[in-house]
DNA sequence: TTTTTTTGTTTAAACGATTAAGCATATATT
DNA sequence: AATATATGCTTAATCGTTTAAACAAAAAAA
């Protein structure tokens, strides 16, 4: 009835000899100095029994337990969940688990998940920090436990941290938009000082001063993430209805990207011969839109490995110098940023 | 520069106290036996020092982690991350963790992952279980450790489960195409022996029958899960150039959906005027489908907290009878499955 | 005053594994 | 034969927590 695990104890009871004795053959093998005949015993009863070892108690004896916490934004957002799968896919090549939790982009919610995962004693932290939770980042650090932070960071906090370049890429994307003859120029951001979101923001602002176009506030819609929906709707129907209106439009974030592009249909607005467009990250939700979209390609896999690798080499040796990897995004062209056939 | 966790012996020695009353402060509050003065020190202590109680010890001891191990097909297809997601939800507010994994419909990688889970000591499982991973299933139940099924059951195996009646759900969907009129209807089905599959044909085949069609074993497409994207275009090619070509096709998953639609595109076939479409599951990818889809909608949520609850009545009392759920499903009806308007 | 009960705290065992140290035997070295 | 070394196994401590049981001191009941 009682749902008991086969323990060394049982074994050690079954074949007659301590628990140690068990405990050597089976954690040690050959280097042990048991003999070859009592190992070979031990081994069989261990396997008839079905014996896996307790991993808590092996953690608890060792204060190691193997396991990396991971606290994203979002997990239904394609971007953190593929994301998520390379990092549980690398850290198995570690042999690592991965524990995660999403933090809604809310600090609260994340102070309670490091808390959570603290208790669990996790080996180390890979974390995509949210608005305000710069504390919790620096105590982490403060008690010596590794931590990586991933597609975001903190510049006064030095943490290792695996980001691309935002600034670079959203220039770039955006560079498209001008190359091909767009002039009044919006963008979609979230309203947050996460140095990120402040990048591509720069990004923007700056290829449009380097091209000699004004850079104008009202075409900087700046969304709330809780009420992104209605936000963006909003925000792109001012740009719209301005004296001069956008001609096109740069989404910062695919959430913001598959807001807008649903309202510029429902406005029966053509991509990209009403409005041009341009948008940060992929997700197959794009695969399916009438318009192939030009987009800043974040290498997933690449961010995820390095993270895994640097929060790894940390976890093994604490005093590694500070890690700061920063990569490059492609700026993939398509169709939706297209210079407007007929004016 | 070590790494130490604040434990209940670092309390007691600065209270001066044994570690057995810190525990009982700090573990029974009231109904312990420990006075209002000396509890109030050690509260403040353990509040000072940041104490946070190591989970791991309690797991051990108590012999229960608080924790579910969650298997499923594939994490990164929408279906199952939002039902990911939704056990989450649920089992956080039972005080469970979720640790899971993907199986990738593949039996060894699903038996790693059930040991992997059993040896930290998962208080249960709630396993979408794939092609023969039976015995898996009936070694848990002999282990007497917590298990319920979901999306998929082994009829012959007695385990709890949580499933949608997909024989119903398949006919009406597929009823939707013979009531616009559609006469030669495909379908594309994965080609396991799984219960839940067989039943959707099972409904796509009665249907027809029951409506005077002939069922036509080529126009049954089975497509195999290691090569799905191939496949599933030859077997669309295929029904296309037979002498009396389908008029129309039902995609028994999401994700069979996507690789169809996709094929179908390419090949410039209108939906639904050159082929009409049903499909089980959404998915974000579909609302920018241009053809809203008619589709078997899963009642996520619910099946989900019916997985939850389930489990968490099973661990709190072992020798509840057996508990079959089966819910049914919505079919939403659009614009995919309409009559052809010209022929 | 003596006995009983209550109150407040400590001791010690337990969960399951690891591992240094100990202790017999057996074997090798002088 | 005496000593040293190797072999094979056991003892016991440890990780951090929980909890039954023991114990001492104070309060209540006799």
């Amino acid at each position: 009835m009682k749902k008991k695990q086969v323990s060394l104890k049982d074994i050690a009871k079954e074949v007659g000899v301590s628990i140690a004795t068990v405990s050597y053959v089976l954690s040690k093998g050959k280097d042990s100095r048991v003999s070859e005949a009592m190992s070979k015993k031990i081994r069989e009863v261990a396997k008839r029994l079905n014996y896996q070892p307790n991993i808590i108690a092996q953690s608890l004896k060792s204060g190691t337990t193997n396991t990396i916490g991971l606290i994203l934004a979002d997990i239904s957002n394609p971007f953190f969940a593929n994301l998520a799968r390379v990092i549980e896919d690398e850290a198995a090549k570690f042999n690592y688990t991965v524990i995660f939790g999403s933090s809604d982009e809310k600090a609260d919610r994340s102070k309670q998940l490091v808390d959570f995962l603290s208790s669990r004693q996790v080996d180390g932290f890979i974390i995509a920090p949210c608005e305000g939770s710069e504390e919790q980042v620096r105590t982490l650090l403060q008690q010596n436990i590794p931590v990586v932070l991933i597609d975001r960071f903190f510049p006064k906090i030095p943490t290792d941290y695996v980001i691309i370049d935002n600034y670079e890429s959203s220039y770039r994307v955006v560079e498209q938009l001008v190359r091909s003859g767009h002039q009044r120029i919006g963008m979609l951001a979230y309203t947050n000082r996460l140095f990120h979101m402040q990048e591509r923001i720069r990004g923007y602002k700056t290829v449009l001063r380097d091209n000699g176009l004004t850079v104008e506030q009202e075409r900087l819609g700046e969304i709330s993430f809780a009420d992104g929906k209605k936000e963006t709707e909003e925000a792109i129907d001012i740009m719209l209805a301005a004296d001069q209106p956008i001609d096109s439009i740069f989404f910062a974030t695919n959430t913001l990207a598959i807001y807008g592009l649903k309202h510029l249909g429902k406005l029966n607005l053509k991509v990209p011969d009403d409005i041009a467009v341009v948008s940060f990250d992929e997700g197959e939700a794009f695969d399916f839109y009438y318009c192939p979209l030009t987009h800043v390609r974040q290498p997933l896999e690449e961010m995820g490995k390095a993270a895994v690798q640097s929060l790894s080499n940390r976890i093994k040796n604490p005093s590694t110098p500070q890690q700061a990897i920063c990569l490059s995004a492609e700026v993939v062209v398509r169709k939706s940023s297209s210079v407007t056939i007929a004016k």
